[in-house]
DNA sequence: TGACTCACG
DNA sequence: ACGTACGTGAGTCAG
């Protein structure tokens, strides 16, 4: 029989520190429990056992762990977050089928050694998997530890049997025992000899075997005096160390193998406490049938459903009511009722351009997508089912149906037919059905309805439209930046005295702060940090340093922006870039493939890229951006009397702040006052410290907390609203926008304080730029509806963040003009008004300002 | 693959 | 004593 045991306490202490942050999105943390399944995991399918047993001590802290040094130095108990981990990880092995094996006054340490002297058989094989190195000393016969080490940050498990300890340590296993016996081991509280470190220790136990042989010949062994002394005065100290030292091998637990064989899993109950924890993709890697676990969850829906597959009728699907429409990228299944069929393209196509016909699909902006590259248009889709889970929390990072079935405890239907129905389409149905009841439960219909699904089609067409480039000219611009880059690049091996390779942070680190001896300032978890506020710092002194930042900013727009963007050009010299609707968690759309959302603007040299985007031949780009809409968002959020009558006095906003912060009349407020009120600004949207404000600005952390309280002193509401916000979200467990989307923060049940912080930053920050998202995506949708009510041919093709940018035929020009600043301005009624500043022009360069 | 750096709002 | 502003995506190095 082939017997796995696993120390339990030892591994999920590892995982638990090896994974930094999971949790649930109520705050459950679910840390060690993961990294736990995934070593079991692992070492099954390293060893297959026939049976399995997962040793923990009962009463946790005991001194053999080394892991819990800390307590037992009475500084601090196991982590809450770790004992809130252990029942449930427990209650999960024994549903999954795994043995879990703890005895009241015993280790798991001893658990383990009374189980491996279990396998004597000659068929038998014990595999003990552990991080700690104490249970070496079991290997030997049957046994061989699978040590658990992390390397690098990965997770990793070392095969240790004799001829591994004999080759490490020069010694048998068994002798590991008087090696401790001797070196002791502070953080298990086994004193050893003092004055005995871990090579006197080896050397002695490969010389003379074991310390009783030491002992009887105390005087006649070859050592020096000074360790002989040592050894005498230690010699009851090496004996209670031995016993301490040595695991046990009778605890009083079942010795017969056979108990411990993997039993059949209880999948519901497995199934419901994965899904509990969030963990989709474990409830498959644990070879769970999905419909079997949710089976009694859905005993409230009464009797099963039974789905037929059924050959796919036009006229019937069209009749349906609503069909359902999945498409996995590569088939598509069509739902309606309790019948499913496969469709051919064709039929998906034809279904899809009948306004009479109500779909709810999967990926709106794929379908919508699909229709345009085939010259159609797709109507009536009036459901999506990821939008839906984005909108429901857009904290996940996969929204497929299998993970939202598994989220929403959605049971799987029978099936009946021929052949095989892909699991997704087949309860595709059920699934839609339970994210429309959470949607209403939470009051998010509106946001799904209103916005992200009218946004998708927006968002299939900009990508389908594309952005004209002007490829020759970044070619052209390429080519001028790569001379300068080489001029950069020799002038600084010059300088430097040696060539190294500039685009390797470490090799620059090294260059600067060990070869050259430059102060080094701040330091990274690999080095020293060479980042550009970093070498800005040293460029005063050292002008070398000027030119390596240089050299950073024209390599960056070189490999990022010259070739990234030349790669990407498509036949029709167009950049088709994707948005992507469900990848933030505050509600922005991002944009991939190329990234257009941030070519450069700020640096001078780095603006030219914009030229190369242009409108095509007849046409101009109307660029219009909103001002300030994350600062009147929260003008008007937190209804603050002070900042609301700023703004709607005209001035400029930063003006008027400084002017409040610096307590005088706005014509004294000079630039550099104008510029600090600026960053408190935004640092208020961002959730605001001192010591960040301090940095930014350059000014004492104390001089950046006057200004923090000055500003919060005359615009009271704002702190009333920011204290409120927060108080509220650890109440609830999320944050809202003014439209509803919601964004859940665990992070505020954190013990570790620097998490909490961040959750609260995140609490200020994330109702402020989700509104704005909120409200530019319902700008785009009115703007891209009314180019086509005005039946013109000025198409909506970017959009970054708090900017739009419309292809527009010179003819329109002032009417495009004109929409998109309408649109825009209107699409949020709030206390402050909206304002788009719009310009036009051939490329994006002429275009803004 | 993760860390670092840097481009944008 | 620590760590230090919100949200993204991409290129590069190095293990």
């Amino acid at each position: 029989m082939k017997l796995l045991v696993l120390d339990g306490n030892s591994i999920v202490n590892r995982a638990f520190y090896a994974i930094k942050a999971l949790t649930t999105k109520d705050g459950q943390f679910t840390n060690a429990i993961y990294g736990f399944l995934n070593i079991l995991l692992h070492l099954e399918q390293e060893c297959s056992p026939d049976a399995v047993a997962v040793a923990f001590d009962l009463k946790a802290p005991t001194f053999r762990h080394k892991m819990y040094a800390d307590y037992k130095a009475g500084r601090k108990g196991m982590p809450d977050e770790l004992a809130s981990q252990l029942p449930i990880l427990k209650e999960l092995l024994d549903a999954l089928g795994y043995t879990v094996v703890s005895c009241e006054g015993w280790e798991a340490d001893d658990i383990l050694g009374t189980l491996s002297a279990a396998c004597r058989g000659a068929e038998d094989r014990c595999f003990l998997a552990t991080g700690d190195r104490d249970s070496l000393q079991l290997i030997g016969g049957n046994t061989v530890v699978l040590l658990a080490a992390t390397r690098g940050g990965q997770a990793q498990t070392i095969y240790c049997d004799e001829e591994k300890i004999r080759a490490d340590y020069g010694v048998e296993p068994l002798q590991l025992i008087e090696v401790k016996a001797l070196q002791g081991d502070t953080s298990d509280n086994i004193p050893g000899v003092k004055g005995v470190g871990e090579k006197t220790a080896l050397d002695l136990i490969r010389k003379y075997g074991d310390i009783d042989y030491i002992y009887t010949h105390l005087d006649e062994l070859d050592i020096r005096d000074s360790v002989r002394k040592r050894l005498a005065e230690g010699k009851d100290a090496a004996y209670m160390s031995r016993t301490l030292g040595t695991i046990r091998t009778d605890a009083p637990i079942s010795t017969d193998l056979t108990d411990y064989a993997k039993r059949r899993p209880d999948a519901a109950r497995a199934g419901r406490i994965l899904a509990s924890l969030e963990m989709f993709k474990m409830i498959e890697r644990f070879g769970l049938n999905v419909s079997e676990i949710q089976a009694p969850a859905s005993e409230k829906h009464a009797a099963r459903r039974t789905v037929r597959l059924v050959p796919a009728d036009r006229a019937a699907l069209a009749s349906a009511g609503r069909i359902y429409l999945y498409n996995d990228g590569e088939q598509a299944w069509i739902a309606a009722g309790d019948t499913l069929c496969r469709a051919e393209e064709a039929l998906v196509r034809e279904l899809l351009a009948d306004a009479s016909v109500e779909k709810a699909v999967y990926d709106a902006k794929r379908a919508y997508a699909m229709m345009l590259s085939a010259g159609q248009e797709a109507r009536n889709i009036v459901f999506d089912l990821s939008l839906a889970g984005y909108v429901l929390n857009p904290s996940a990072s996969d929204y497929s149906t299998e993970r939202l079935a598994a989220e929403y405890g959605v049971a799987r239907p029978d099936f009946a037919g021929e052949g095989e129905a892909d699991p997704a389409a087949l309860c595709f149905q059920e699934v839609c059905a339970a994210a429309e009841r959470l949607l209403a439960q939470n009051g998010q219909r509106a946001l799904l309805d209103q916005i992200e699904l009218p946004l998708a089609r927006v968002l299939a067409e900009m990508e389908h439209d594309g952005f004209e480039v002007d490829a020759e000219g970044i070619r052209t611009f390429g080519e001028e930046l790569d001379r300068e880059i080489e001029r950069l690049r020799s002038g600084i091996y010059e300088k430097v005295g040696f060539e190294f390779n500039l685009n390797s942070p470490k090799q620059l680190g090294e260059a600067l702060f060990d070869k050259l001896g430059l102060p080094a300032k701040k330091k990274t978890k690999t080095g020293y940090s060479t980042n550009a506020e970093v070498l800005e710092g040293l460029a005063i002194d050292y002008p070398v340093v000027e030119e390596i930042l240089n050299y950073r900013t024209l390599s960056k727009l070189k490999s990022t922006y010259c070739d990234g963007l030349l790669k990407v050009i498509a036949p029709d010299g167009r950049i088709h870039s994707s948005f992507n609707q469900t990848e933030t968690r505050t509600g922005r759309i991002s944009s991939s493939e190329p990234n257009l959302q941030n070519i450069p603007v700020r640096k001078p040299i780095g603006r030219e890229m914009r030229r190369f985007f242009r409108a095509k031949e007849g046409c101009v780009l109307v660029d219009a951006d909103y001002s300030q809409i994350e600062l009147r968002v929260l003008a008007h959020m937190a209804d603050d009397k002070n900042m609301i009558d700023a703004f709607n006095s005209g001035t400029d906003i930063h003006t008027v702040t400084a002017s409040q912060v610096f307590n005088m009349p706005v014509q004294m407020v000079t630039p550099l006052m104008r510029s600090n009120a600026k960053a408190v600004n935004f640092g208020i949207v961002y959730g605001i410290g001192a010591f960040s404000l301090a940095k930014d600005i350059g000014v004492t952390r104390k001089e950046a907390a006057a200004y923090i309280d000055s500003y919060l002193s005359h615009y009271s509401g704002v702190r009333d609203y920011m204290e409120r916000v927060v108080a509220r979200a650890k109440e609830d467990g999320y944050v809202t926008t003014l439209f509803g989307r919601r964004r859940y923060l665990p992070e505020l049940k954190a013990s570790h304080a620097a998490t909490r912080a961040f959750g609260e930053r995140v609490a200020r920050n994330m109702p402020i730029q989700g509104t704005a998202a909120d409200i530019i995506k319902i700008a785009m949708v009115r703007v891209r509806d009314r180019l086509e009510r005005e039946r013109m041919r000025a198409r909506l093709i970017l959009q970054v963040h708090d900017e739009l940018i419309v292809e527009a035929p010179d003819a329109e020009r002032e009417q495009a003009e004109q929409i998109v600043r309408e649109e825009m301005e209107r699409a949020c009624t709030m206390k402050v008004k909206l304002e788009a500043d719009v310009h036009s022009g051939k490329t994006w360069y002429d275009a803004k300002e």
